[in-house]
DNA sequence: TGAAATGTTGGGGCG
DNA sequence: ACGCCCCAACATTTC
């Protein structure tokens, strides 16, 4: 038996149910196919983590075949090319993934050839999961009490003995395919946060495991501090499975060797990450238009001017310029401040949700479509078991509750380190000597706010109510 | 996984 | 000693 293993959202090799199976078969011959419209970041990850990928099965003296253009094609022409008699994958979940899954699957079915798709990318399948009356959960508290009391994921499985073919099918080069920037080259500061692959992230994982999971209920609120995982741009690609984590963590629970509170804090973080590639298996059009209809009528100002502030962390509220500042750095923004940065935006500048979306998905290294849609829409308020669109995040109040240092607004926006603490997360407020003796010229060296807190509060919550009048008529 | 506005309570200053 | 006011601190309601 020869498979041709078709990699996709699953760059690794422990826990890899498809690769495991084909190993188990006979050769198999690995497949990567260059996968449109990425973003600038998930890109540069993506090239790391395919050469990592290409050097662990280099180790067995398996190459790793590039090639680009539609995948049936691709695919079909490396069956005839290789002779090869079985064609598997992991699956994922996106709308245009599921629909390339269906095409290679019903193409290779025409040609009687073998094919089979695995499980990989999540605790559960998104069909498996249903309420009472039999419909998709539109509520995470309850869908993932459901999932806690079903779930029984099998251990993870070994990296497999592979065994190489003899011929070589032409493939193209990973460094030709560009996916790094050059001309200019801005992810210094990305390449020196991370270390994409299989082992870069096993390593994180233990690190997380050491260092602050039993810490993370409370301090994962707090960007000064690294006790969140850092694990989304690897889960993202596969690179660690989810299973691996959960039977890390129950192993340890059992033992008794991690909190059990802090544990299960994390799991329901793996959670969310489930819940939002099941509502976009359920409701795809998500990724385009609101999950709550009583959105279409949103009066969106869509300012080009603040949305540029805000891409560029020129807003004036130190707490917000530092989180943009910091996803442009370095492909990586911490949660808290994910929140109040996109309630800034939909709020505070009344503008849809949509172009947050885009910019995230092309700055962020973790960038997901199932996450950042079903993220945005929850801190719009439009999205399914979403925050209530009048939940405005204060960004002064937020930088004082969760950066009452400043350590994380005086590392990405150093302008204002001198600052007081008092003042740094309202600089407009401080005296004109405070100012000076801190080297801070608001208009000049540092941004005066584009919006005025109070009124753009005011501002959105009139249109939110505008918005349930025009939804009457609809 | 909020914030602001409004309501309530209780202690202390003060006439 | 008493009542009144003020207001901080906390609780509840509203957006």
């Amino acid at each position: 038996m020869k498979s041709i293993v078709w990699f996709r959202e699953d760059l690794r090799l422990l826990d890899n149910a498809a690769l495991t199976f084909a190993a188990a078969q006979g050769d198999i011959i690995p497949l990567f196919i260059y996968p449109e419209s990425l973003g600038g970041a998930s890109y540069w990850w993506l090239h790391k983590s395919l050469e990592s990928l290409q050097l662990d099965l280099a180790k067995s003296g398996v190459e790793l075949i590039f090639r680009t253009g539609d995948c049936v094609q691709i695919i079909e022409d490396l069956v005839v090319e290789t002779n090869a008699n079985n064609v598997v994958w992991n699956r994922v979940y996106s709308p245009s993934g599921i629909a390339d899954g269906k095409r290679v699957k019903s193409a290779l079915n025409a040609k009687k050839v073998g094919q089979r798709s695995f499980s990989g990318q999540l605790l559960i399948e998104p069909d498996a999961v249903k309420n009472k009356q039999g419909l998709p959960f539109k509520v995470f508290t309850p869908f993932w009490r459901h999932c806690k009391q079903v779930l029984a994921p099998e251990r993870p499985l070994d990296v497999p003995e592979l065994t190489p073919i003899i011929e070589k099918p032409a493939s193209e080069k990973l460094a030709e395919w560009g996916l790094i920037p050059s001309t200019p080259d801005w992810s210094q500061g990305i390449n020196d946060r991370w270390q994409p692959g299989e082992l870069g992230a096993s390593e994180r994982w233990e690190t997380f495991l050491d260092e602050s999971i039993d810490e993370y209920q409370q301090g994962r609120d707090f960007p000064s501090k690294p006790v969140t995982s850092y694990l989304s741009p690897h889960l993202v690609f596969g690179e660690i499975s989810p299973r691996v984590l959960w039977h890390d963590l129950h192993d340890r629970i059992a033992l008794g060797t991690v909190d059990a509170d802090n544990a299960n804090k994390f799991l329901s973080e793996i959670g969310w990450r489930e819940y939002s590639r099941y509502l976009l298996f359920h409701f795809p059009h998500i990724t385009e238009s609101s999950f709550n209809k009583k959105f279409e009528c949103f009066p969106w100002q869509n300012n080009d001017q603040l949305l540029q502030a805000w891409q560029q962390g020129n807003t004036g509220y130190p707490i917000i310029d530092a989180g943009m500042r910091e996803l442009w750095q370095t492909g990586y923004m911490h949660n808290r401040v994910r929140m109040i940065v996109a309630s800034f935006l939909t709020k505070h500048c009344l503008i849809h949700w949509s172009k947050g979306m885009d910019w995230f998905w092309d700055t962020l290294v973790d960038a997901d479509i199932a996450n950042n849609t079903a993220s945005w829409q929850w801190i719009a308020g439009s999205g399914a078991d979403a925050a209530p669109y009048f939940r405005i995040f204060n960004p002064i109040l937020q930088g004082e509750k969760f950066d009452k240092e400043g350590g994380y607004v005086k590392k990405w926006v150093p302008e204002l380190a001198l600052l007081d603490s008092k003042y740094l997360h309202k600089p407009w407020e401080a005296s004109p000597e405070i100012l000076e003796q801190a080297e801070v010229e608001l208009g000049l060296n540092y941004s005066y706010p584009i919006v005025d807190h109070k009124e753009a509060r005011l501002r959105a919550l009139a249109a939110y109510s505008q918005s349930k009048e025009l939804s009457k008529f609809n």
